[in-house]
DNA sequence: ACCTGAACACCGTTCAAGT
DNA sequence: ACCTGAACACCGTTCAAGT
C-alpha cells in the first residue's frame, strides 16, 4: 500500500476509533502504516495537518439523501444523515464538529443544505442565518451525544435512579425535582425533539 | 503561594489563554508556579484532572443574573451571561463546553435555569428536554465563535469580499449566490438571531 | 501529607544525507 | 519526489526515598 494524504488519515481514524483523539500519535500512525514516522511528513503537514486531514475525510464522506422539495421533511434527513454519519466515529465527533470546514469537499454539503432553503424561498442572506442556526443546534446535540457515556445522564434505567438519589443530595431544589429526568436519556427522542424545535423555529421566519 | 487545585487550576487556565489547550502541559504549569512538575500529582488527579479542575473551575464562576419571573427576558439574560463568561476565556471555551458536568458548583447554574423553566410551568421532565435543547444551541453556537477567529467568515469587509471571491469558483451554485453572507458574520447579531430563534421554539411548546 | 531525585517510555519536528 | 538516520527539545507518569 502506498502512502497517501487519504490513507494516511483513514489510518489515523482507525488509530481515533481504537484510542481517542488524545491517543492519536504521528508516530502510532506510522507504526500501524509499518513505516518510518518521519516519512508522514511528505504527505501531510504536521500533527495540526494530520487532524485536519481526517476532519475533512469524515465530511466529504458523508452521504446526503436528495431533497424532495419539502422543507421539513429535507431538513429532519439533513440532520439526521448528519448525526448519523458523526456518530460513527464519536471519538472524532468533536474533532469534525469543531473545526472550521476549508477543504472543497467539505462544502458540498453546506452548498446542499442552502440549495435546500434557497429552494423553499428564503433570501441567500437568510438561508445562511438559517443554516448557521441548524448547524449550531446540530453541533451542540451531538456533541453531547458522541461523550454522553460520561455525562450525567445514561440510558440504563438503574444507573439513573442511582445518579438521580445521588443529585438529589446536593440541596438544589429545581435540581432536585428534576433529578429522575436529568439522569435518564432516550438519545433518538431527544434528537427528534431537537430538531421539530428547530422545525419550529424555521417556520417562522419570514421568507423573502 | 501555596499549592491547591484551584491554584493550579487558575494557573492552568492562564497558560492555555496564552498558548491554547494544545499548548498546555503539566511541566509548564509547575514552571509557572516555580514548582518542581511532579509535585501537581499530589493536588491533581494527572493532566486529565487538570484539565476537569480548569473546566470546573471557569463553570463555578459564572453569574447568572437573578430571575426576573419574564420567560423570555431570563432566557435571554442567561443565554447572554453564558456567552459572556464562556468568551472570556476563548482558548478554553471547548474545555468547558465538552466535557461533561461533575462538579457540585457546576450543577448550580443547571438549577438555576431549571427553576426558570419550572416557574414558567413546564413539569420537571420538560424543564429538561428544554434545557438540554437551549444548552445544545448554546454549545453550539459559542463553540463556533470561540474559534472564529479559523472559519470561513470574519467580521472585516475587505477580508470577506476576498474570500466571498474565492468561495464563488468552486462551481457550487448555492454556495456561490450566498458567498457574501457566508463569508461576513456580525457575531453578537448572530447569537441574537440565535437566542431568539430558541425562544420561538420554545414558546410553542405545550405546558402541563 | 507533601516533596523530589532518578528513571522510563513516549512524543513532534528539523535537517542533512541519501535514492 | 520521496525516504530515513541522527539528533533535539520536549512530554506524562511512577516510584522509592525523603521530610
Amino acid at each position: 500500500m502506498t502512502l497517501s494524504p487519504e490513507t494516511i488519515a483513514d489510518t489515523a481514524l482507525r488509530e481515533i476509533d481504537a484510542h481517542g483523539v488524545n491517543g492519536l500519535s504521528i508516530r502510532a500512525v506510522a507504526r500501524r502504516l509499518a513505516v518510518d514516522h518521519k516519512s508522514l511528513y511528505n504527505h501531510v503537514d504536521g500533527k495540526d495537518g494530520l487532524l485536519d486531514a481526517v476532519a475533512g475525510r469524515i465530511l466529504s464522506t458523508i452521504a446526503l439523501p436528495a431533497p424532495t422539495g419539502d422543507l421539513d421533511a429535507d431538513i429532519r434527513a439533513f440532520a439526521h444523515a448528519f448525526r448519523a454519519h458523526a456518530l460513527r466515529h464519536p471519538q472524532a465527533a468533536a474533532l469534525v464538529l469543531t473545526r472550521p470546514v476549508t477543504s472543497p469537499s467539505g462544502l458540498v454539503p453546506i452548498d446542499a443544505a442552502l440549495a435546500v432553503l434557497m429552494t423553499a424561498g428564503f433570501s441567500p442572506a437568510q438561508a445562511v442565518h438559517v443554516l448557521r442556526l441548524l448547524m449550531a443546534l446540530l453541533v451542540g446535540a451531538i456533541l453531547r451525544e458522541a461523550d454522553s457515556a460520561l455525562t450525567l445522564a445514561t440510558g440504563d434505567h438503574d444507573e439513573a435512579a442511582r445518579r438521580a438519589a445521588q443529585l438529589s443530595t446536593l440541596g438544589l431544589p429545581a435540581l432536585s425535582a428534576a433529578a429522575a429526568h436529568i439522569s435518564m436519556i432516550d438519545d433518538e427522542a431527544e434528537f427528534d425533539f431537537t430538531v421539530a424545535a428547530a422545525l419550529e423555529a424555521i417556520r417562522t421566519i419570514p421568507r423573502s
